[in-house]
RNA sequence: GGGAGUUUAGCUCAGCUGGUUCAGAGCACUUGCCUUACAAGCAAGGGGUCACUGGUUCGAAUCCAGUAACUCCCA
């Protein structure tokens, strides 16, 4: 199922791929899926629970038969999902993991490594699963805070006789504490630091264990963490990573004591086939009653749980597959560090370059049947088992026959291994199989799209599949695979939780399409969505999406109402200041286009987008269609008509790409359809093939004019707004210019326009009966016919003053400073003056206002 | 326990290698408008001691150190 995670991550995706094949490039996105391992395995088992069908009972072929009857029935489900949200992939490119060419890509990798060295077969403490029945690797651990106890336990120096726990003096046993009391069954030693003090006498003693009564021998090891507990520590090498090792060091003694599913087996003695945690309270009731227990304290650790099934993981010897990771690793660091891989954000180089240089042989091998089975073979060679690994069960007789003359006399004498691999061992190959470059590493396709570009991922799988991807890129292409990894951030509730299936807490993305539109979605994921940074998702950002959508169609409605004349003249008398707004807009748009494209080549998609937004919405249609929109009733000139459309026509194509819907049926409908082949034209066509617009040198004079004429409008706004005028009067507005100095005179008629103004003069002083405003240090007055409230201007200009004054204060105090003036930059200190001369007047405009008021 | 990151308006976030009236954007909010595209709207407006303390500097949201809170990763 889709939920809100891949919604945001494909809607990226989309984002990217459709503005590159708008810019003309041969833009490939692959769709796929993975086959789940464990996940699928897990679901396939409880259905054929469901209908009575026990696992063990039936065999490895009937099992995957139903497994793939499961992949054929939900397997597609996200893809098609995935197009509801506008996804435009290449579809018919559509992989899966266990598809043939990734299946044998797999086999072929896993021959080819273990042919390296790279990888070997051992027995190693691993993750064990007891859900799952399977190893699992140390990225699918997670560790989680619990609150568990701390049991304190005596275990009695042993004098050569069979303690039983009773009647024995004091000092005769030490104490050590435990969170898990059912592992003493495998305890083989108690370890205690060489220099505590404490346990010196205990040097060469040996102990016995509580309750089972088996003799132990104390080791002292600098391991120990004195101040843990009591200082000392119960070994138990089968059930504990660091305890293993410890054993292997001292040559202790390993006794399993679980069975695979968390039981206890026949070494647990009477709690044998108890499950692990109630053969913790039943052990912990025979200490106490034993007297052999000291106290039992609350304790907070964390403990591992399994990433897929969260059961609590089990510390396992067994033999499984591993990778070699060292050399590997080393040099899929440096492409990062080097940055011929760029991480956006940044800042996950950190965890990274921390990860690989910590890094740990990879688990392969996990203990199920959905996967890829491991292509390797036993043989028995005079009593011993020999195994050799080839891609196929012919190749690996051949193999045997070879290196073990007559051992075996058919192929089917050979016993393939029942394992198969971890899923991310075939997702590490993805950007490589999906182009058959493994299999054939020299074809077409993979020398056309390798390396590719982009990764879009989620931070949370960093190691699991982007550093291995970047590990099997360095291995197999001598090259990396792509050039740019975008990581989103984790979607999360309102209340800051991850969303996930278990809490319920995330929408059904095909609802919220529903009610939204996949546009208004996609736009409102997209705006709180900075690269890395979590995402506080509340379905009311869609709402902004959705009246977008509604704004933009409102405007085609205005546009295409329009009646339109083709001579000029008689239109309208607008048609200078039209002309004037047509060339704004092309200036703005090319300004805005400037800054979008530097938004994508950061990977700043949400500032991308909001800059579209503001682009359509305030410039557009706030400002522009404004500007041009001719009076009621009348028609517009043909020209302005054809610039308009023309704009209107590119600001889709640069909302396409967050928009897909909307914009492609605007563009439809923006086309002039009047002939019969200009129809068919454009109904044959799409949007997401026209040309995106680039920036291009724009005046960034004509700009300023613009907007000093939009704070004029504003001003005028402002003031019928504080003076309760209505919108329909008609006023004049007075421009003080006492030097002669004239404002550009281009936009006097989108002036009176907007701000409906009957006309513009220049006077050298107020006029009577007047209020004020200012833009910049130009004083503007308005004639008003009601009454003046002289006290509310006053306090508005002494407001004003009082601010300019502090203003300019603060500007003196940085020129009346030696060491600005001698230190600064000289351009720096220019830009002071400049402050200062304009402050000056724009304090002496105010004075003299407040002056006319009094009179 | 080790490491990384974050802290700017009610909310979500910009603010690049210190210097334009630099304290910004969107949403939310307030006021006035059913103005012939749009009330899912229009116009105007209010709002922040840039987490805290100290330092460097002519000048710090920006650089440095410490403190606090939160988040993530690893063991």
């Amino acid at each position: 199922m889709l939920h809100m995670g891949h919604m945001l991550n494909n809607t990226i995706q989309d984002v990217l791929v459709r503005r590159a094949r708008m810019m003309g490039k041969n833009a490939c996105w692959v769709p796929g899926t993975d086959h789940a391992s464990i996940a699928t395995e897990a679901k396939v088992v409880n259905m054929l629970k469901a209908k009575g069908i026990e696992k063990r009972d039936i065999s490895r072929d009937e099992f995957l038969k139903y497994a793939w009857e499961w992949k054929e029935e939900y397997g597609g489900i996200i893809l098609k999902q995935l197009r509801k949200l506008g996804a435009s992939c290449d579809w018919d490119r559509t992989a899966f993991t266990m598809d043939d060419i990734r299946y044998e890509s797999v086999i072929k990798v896993f021959v080819d490594l273990y042919n390296k060295g790279l990888i070997y077969r051992g027995v190693r403490m691993v993750n064990w699963d007891p859900q799952a029945l399977t190893a699992v690797s140390d990225e699918e651990v997670n560790y989680k805070e619990s609150h568990s106890k701390l049991f304190y336990l005596r275990y009695y120096i042993d004098n050569g006789e069979k303690c039983e726990g009773v009647g024995v003096k004091d000092k005769d046993y030490i104490v050590v504490a435990t969170t898990r009391p059912e592992t003493i069954l495998g305890d083989t030693a108690v370890c205690v630091h060489p220099e505590d003090e404490r346990f010196k006498w205990l040097k060469g003693k040996r102990v016995i264990v509580p309750s089972v009564g088996r003799s132990v021998p104390i080791i002292m090891d600098e391991y120990v963490d004195r101040e843990f507990g009591t200082g000392a520590l119960k070994i138990t090498p089968a059930h504990d990573v660091n305890d293993y090792n410890l054993g292997m060091k001292y040559n202790l003694e390993t006794i399993n004591i679980f069975n695979d599913n968390g039981t206890l087996n026949e070494n647990g003695g009477k709690y044998a086939g108890q499950d692990r945690f109630a053969c913790r309270k039943a052990i912990m009731k025979d200490l106490e009653e034993a007297g052999l227990v000291e106290k039992v304290e609350d304790y907070v650790n964390k403990v591992g749980h399994s990433e897929r099934t969260d059961a609590v993981i089990e510390p396992k010897l067994s033999a499984q597959w591993f990778m070699k990771m060292t050399d590997i690793a080393k040099k899929a660091l440096e492409v990062v560090e080097d940055d011929t891989i760029q991480f956006h954000p940044e800042k996950f180089k950190n965890t990274y370059r921390h990860w690989l240089e910590n890094i740990k042989d990879w688990c392969i091998s996990r203990q199920l049947w959905w996967g890829h089975r491991i292509p390797a073979y036993y043989l028995d060679v005079d009593g011993r088992r020999e195994v050799v690994v080839a891609e196929t069960r012919e190749k690996a007789f051949e193999e045997a026959c070879k290196r073990f003359p007559g051992a075996v006399s058919s192929a089917d004498q050979l016993v393939q291994d029942e394992d198969v691999l971890d899923t991310w061992f075939s997702s590490w190959l993805w950007p490589i199989s999906l182009f058959d470059g493994i299999r054939n590493p020299d074809n077409e396709e993979i020398k056309y799209y390798y390396p590719t570009d982009d990764l879009i991922t989620a931070p949370d799988i960093i190691f699991f599949w982007v550093a291995r991807m970047i590990m099997a890129g360095e291995e197999y292409r001598g090259e990396v695979p792509f050039r740019h990894v975008y990581f989103t951030g984790i979607v999360r509730d309102e209340k800051g939780r991850k969303m996930s299936k278990q809490l319920g807490n995330s929408p059904d993305p095909i609802v919220l399409m529903e009610e939204y539109g996949a546009d208004g979605v996609r736009m409102g994921m997209l705006l709180t969505a900075p690269a890395g940074n979590d995402l506080p998702f509340d379905v009311k950002i869609c709402e902004q999406g959705r009246n977008f959508a509604n704004k933009i169609w409102n405007a085609l409605r205005l546009v295409k109402g329009w009646e339109v004349v083709a001579d000029g003249n008689s239109a309208n008398d607008n048609i200078q200041s039209n002309a004037v707004a047509v060339e704004w807009m092309e200036q703005r748009m090319a300004c805005v286009l400037e800054q979008i494209e530097k938004d994508f080549e950061q990977y700043r998609l949400s500032e991308a987008l909001m800059n579209t937004y503001k682009l359509i919405w305030d410039d557009f249609c706030s400002w522009y269609l404004e500007m041009v929109k001719p009076a009621y009733g009348k028609p517009l000139d043909k020209e302005t008509y054809d610039a308009t459309i023309s704009i209107f026509e590119r600001l889709m194509y640069m909302l396409h790409p967050f928009m897909p819907f909307v914009t492609e049926e605007i563009w439809h409908l923006l086309q002039d359809t009047d002939t019969e082949v200009k129809a068919n034209m454009v109904a044959a066509s799409s949007i997401m093939m026209q040309h995106m617009p680039v920036s291009v040198f724009y005046d960034q004079r004509m700009l300023e004019d613009c907007n000093k004429a939009r704070d004029i409008i504003a001003g005028v706004r402002n003031l019928r707004n504080s003076k309760g005028l209505s919108p329909k009067e008609t006023l004049d507005l007075y421009v003080v210019s006492e030097n002669g100095s004239r404002m550009n005179p281009r936009f006097d008629g989108i002036i009176t326009k907007l701000a409906n103004v009957g006309k513009i003069e220049y006077v050298v002083s107020k006029p009577d009966g007047a209020v004020s405003f200012m833009v910049g240090t130009t004083e503007f007055f308005v004639p008003i016919s009601q009454n003046i409230d002289v006290e509310a201007e006053r306090k508005k200009l002494e407001e004003e003053l009082k601010y300019a004054e502090g203003f300019l204060a603060s500007v003196m105090k940085k020129l009346g400073n030696e060491k600005f003036v001698n230190g600064a930059p000289e351009k720096v200190v220019a830009v002071e003056r400049q402050k200062k001369a304009d402050a000056e007047k724009k304090i002496e405009a105010l004075k003299q206002q407040l002056d006319g008021l009094k009179g």
